[in-house]
DNA sequence: ATGAAAGCGCTAACAA
DNA sequence: TTGTTAGCGCTTTCAT
């Protein structure tokens, strides 16, 4: 198995031409006499060639491969982001390297400056403060990043956090409820802006919000938290959480522990992951559109290979997603959705 | 941010050696006397120096990149085995390169031709027969394949789904079940095996099976192929699906179909991908271990790049995990499942 | 312990 | 249209 492959000197041997000839052949950078062409073919059919795309990229300095460094490819918000990221790159003849970064926290940083030398872009997502990102500066490549940039002069693209926090309060508002909780996770750069969102809803309505923390974005993390909420002395009665995996966590503590959903407790999550529909009640949430974030993120960048500048924030629209977890089916509530007619499912 | 980074030459100048000394250095390949060593750093660490990669590819014909081909990223089952790849690769220093086929059926062949090019092995998920996929042997890179391979001389990781499939069966018919229908997913290779093992088992009891197809490994085909079997003139008391994604699917539409579940019918699935937990009837699954699968799959094709023979094929255990979606709360069957205590949760 | 020199497989001027 | 030639940045004998 140690076949060596032909080289672009055994073609051009076989052809009898060139290597230039060869190479130019190969690139299609120029036309070629007919009994020229014939003999190319004839001899790279014949001898299997394919050329190196490494030494080609030593010449050319581009390697069409892309670093994607993510944060956890099992949540389905990053493997979405995946999904749309690769399928333009396919298109566009570019490969995807990745990263799971979480699998190596401390070494973040030095992954992705090594991911750096082997692509000629990257899209990154991260936890970092932007503030301490600085050194991404000097990866020297073009990078796109998630959410809003302020510190760091590369494009970005993102769902506006705050508007569809918004949007879910008002969701439950409009369903009738008053008790609203969130249940956050801290440590995300998307938190904060969750988290006033849903506040300044409440606000105009006169409204407090009471504030959880999951400490993980995961199912795991939101069945933790959930007892304390629930059972607490002051039960709400709908919860708005960080992220539909810490929804559905919730909501499967909280049937355990003899709630009732959505009756008792309705729950909204961010994300719409693929599963929140088929759990039950299946879960109202925020479409975030990741897996065109993906796509967008990926169009932004093989733009700038092309030489073309971009330094903007594309910022996607998000959606409300009405299922079962926060509209109430028997007895309880107000109003009916007023806003459930005419909304995106 | 057309700065060229410091080449080799530049750190051997600016510590006035050789680049041999540089190179031995940089790869530890030797020892060197203190005030050599000194410049040395010195120089590297003032010129921020990182060596290139691709030329030492080029030389040493090593990537430490793997080619990872995957069926849809969006399966949980595949990203397991992505995540378990990943954890062993970075353990090793290697990097991943991802392709998801699904995007681009029709140029899967080249695709992974490509890949191969720019990697040291590859691991490979795929839906062809192994009599058309000869041509991996042309890759002339180490491969590492799921589902125990046949005709291909390359070392393989996968789960017994003759077992599974048959502990399933097992477990519906200590529950008491006795029109059990399977709903499988004719174009994977496991699809047989599978239905072979339910069989098997059925047939032992002299019980018939229901065969049915959903024609996608989806929990949208689930929701679709539901009806027909669960409207249908003989409705079965228990489904075991191709996997969990059509298990949940179906366990929806049934659902909305007017079924109790598990009450009128009972559901198992393959896989156990983590939001069956969260479904609710909490989803009753074949365990196959998918991120082991990838962990293993890496260290196998590792272990040959490390010069060892292997072209073994590992067979993980199956484990059945017991949820809602098949056990009797009230009312209804026969036993209380027997082997449901003990197993793995 | 250190260095000189010969490439790895290819592309990109520049000549012819 | 085709060929010559000089490297890309690095590793690797083989000397010293």
């Amino acid at each position: 198995m140690k076949t060596n492959s032909p080289t672009i000197r055994d073609v051009a041997a076989a052809a009898g031409v060139s290597v230039a000839t060869v190479s130019k052949f190969m690139n299609g950078t120029q036309r070629f006499s007919a009994p020229v062409e014939a003999k190319l073919k004839a001899a790279i059919e014949q001898l299997g060639y394919r050329s190196n795309p490494l030494a080609r990229s030593m010449i050319t300095g581009k390697t069409r491969a892309i670093g994607l460094a993510v944060l956890d490819i099992r949540n389905p918000h990053f493997t979405n982001i995946v999904k749309g990221a690769n399928r333009i790159a396919l298109q566009q003849d570019y490969t995807l390297l990745l990263v799971d970064t979480e699998e190596n926290q401390a070494r973040e940083r030095q992954l992705i400056e090594a991911l750096a030398q082997r692509v000629d872009g990257l899209i990154i997502t991260s936890r970092m403060q932007e503030e301490s990102s600085q050194w991404m500066l000097e990866l020297n490549k073009p990078v796109v990043l998630f959410g809003r940039s302020r510190h760091l002069p590369f494009p970005s693209v993102g769902s506006d956090s705050y508007l569809a926090a918004y949007m879910a309060a008002r969701h439950l508002l409009n369903e009738g409820h008053r008790r609203i909780a969130y249940l956050g996770f801290g440590q995300s750069r998307w938190n904060a802006e969750r988290l006033r969102g849903v506040t300044a809803c409440l606000e105009e309505a006169g409204l407090q919000i009471e504030v959880h923390d999951a400490h993980a974005p995961s199912a795991q993390a939101g069945e933790r938290a959930c007892s304390a909420i629930v059972l607490g002395p002051r039960r709400p009665d709908a919860v708005v959480c960080y992220n539909d995996l810490i929804a559905l966590g919730f909501m499967k503590e909280a049937r355990a522990l003899g709630c009732r959903l959505p009756e008792d407790v309705s729950v909204v999550g961010f994300d719409n992951v693929p599963y929140g529909e088929y759990a039950s009640p299946a879960l109202t949430t925020m479409d975030l559109q990741s897996e065109r974030m993906g796509e967008l993120a990926m169009q932004k960048l093989l733009n700038i290979l092309d030489g073309n500048a971009d330094d903007g924030y594309a910022m996607l629209e998000p959606r409300l997603i009405v299922r079962e977890s926060t509209t109430r089916r028997e007895a309880g509530g107000s109003t009916s959705a007023p806003d459930a007619a005419g909304v995106a499912r």
